[in-house]
DNA sequence: TTTTAAGTTGTAACCATTACAATTTAACAA
DNA sequence: TTGTTAAATTGTAATGGTTACAACTTAAAA
């Protein structure tokens, strides 16, 4: 039945309509919102909700590992549902972030050297940065 | 000779008195230190350093690849000199980032399979967040 | 139904970073 | 050495994402 319901409370967490809102915008766009994005298309149905609200639940969730948090962006956090390990891409000139489905194959390696020394590690973040496939298009248009 | 003028120059980047404290203070402490440490730091024995131009040359710098802006922490900048490339574990307790002197061996296998997509990769980032060994060990003395 | 800890809301503040315009300077050429 | 100019530096003011906080509301258990 409600599977968000569900999700919620397997973490212990209140089910409130706000959060099931937000859950449900994060689920299903793939697009790596930021706080704002989700803010302002939720506020045209919910014109009470507030902003303070969007910060403190995908705080919550990004908390119980049920969405992260991207901290690829320098001047804002994206928000991804954690549906499956995977990386990203990140284009320094529009800013766009790709979904990188291959994840690498010794992490497992690397994460047993960061066991050895003591830590303990709760998320694993790969990502790349450099010119989209689109920006380098117009590029090339534009310079013949 | 003077290394960091050959550096500069070798990207064709004008040498400034600032520039090479900069990336003198960057290249020598391997604490991955904000721009307000650096601030901080050089504004004793250079008073009339401005804070814009730390900006402005961590930015230069980070543009010609001499340094890496990490983007690790949610709440500022961080970086790091391009000494070779390694990846980060962030400490969510304490914010104290550790270098792992480790990277996937198939990291170009993941490029290669970004650049069929189309995209131009030029920085390559891992990072992992955990509770680092001396959060866990305080931890363990509390709770016994 | 009552109770209460937790969640929501709106406002105000915070603070890292950037914009901008004036001043200074590195680097090149004469 | 001197003049020239584009680039770098500086200080101040503004920006904007995020957080603090206190009042209000509500989910959920008794």
């Amino acid at each position: 039945m409600e599977t968000f319901v569900e999700l919620l409370k397997t973490h212990n967490l209140k089910v409130t309509q706000q959060r099931l809102e937000i859950l449900r915008y994060v689920e299903s766009h793939l697009t790596h919102p930021t706080a704002d994005e989700i803010f302002q298309s939720l506020t045209k149905k919910y014109p009470s909700l507030s902003k303070t609200t969007i910060y403190n639940t995908l705080e919550t969730l990004t908390n119980a590992g049920i969405i992260q948090r991207l901290t690829i962006c320098p001047t804002e956090h994206r928000y991804d549902f954690n549906h499956d390990m995977h990386h990203h891409f990140i284009c320094k000139q529009c800013g766009k972030i790709f979904d990188i489905h291959f994840t690498c194959p010794n992490v497992e390696t690397i994460e047993k050297d960061i066991l050895k020394d003591g830590h303990r590690i709760e998320e694993v973040h790969g990502y790349f940065r450099g010119k989209c496939k689109d920006c380098l298009n117009k590029e090339g248009v534009k310079n013949g």
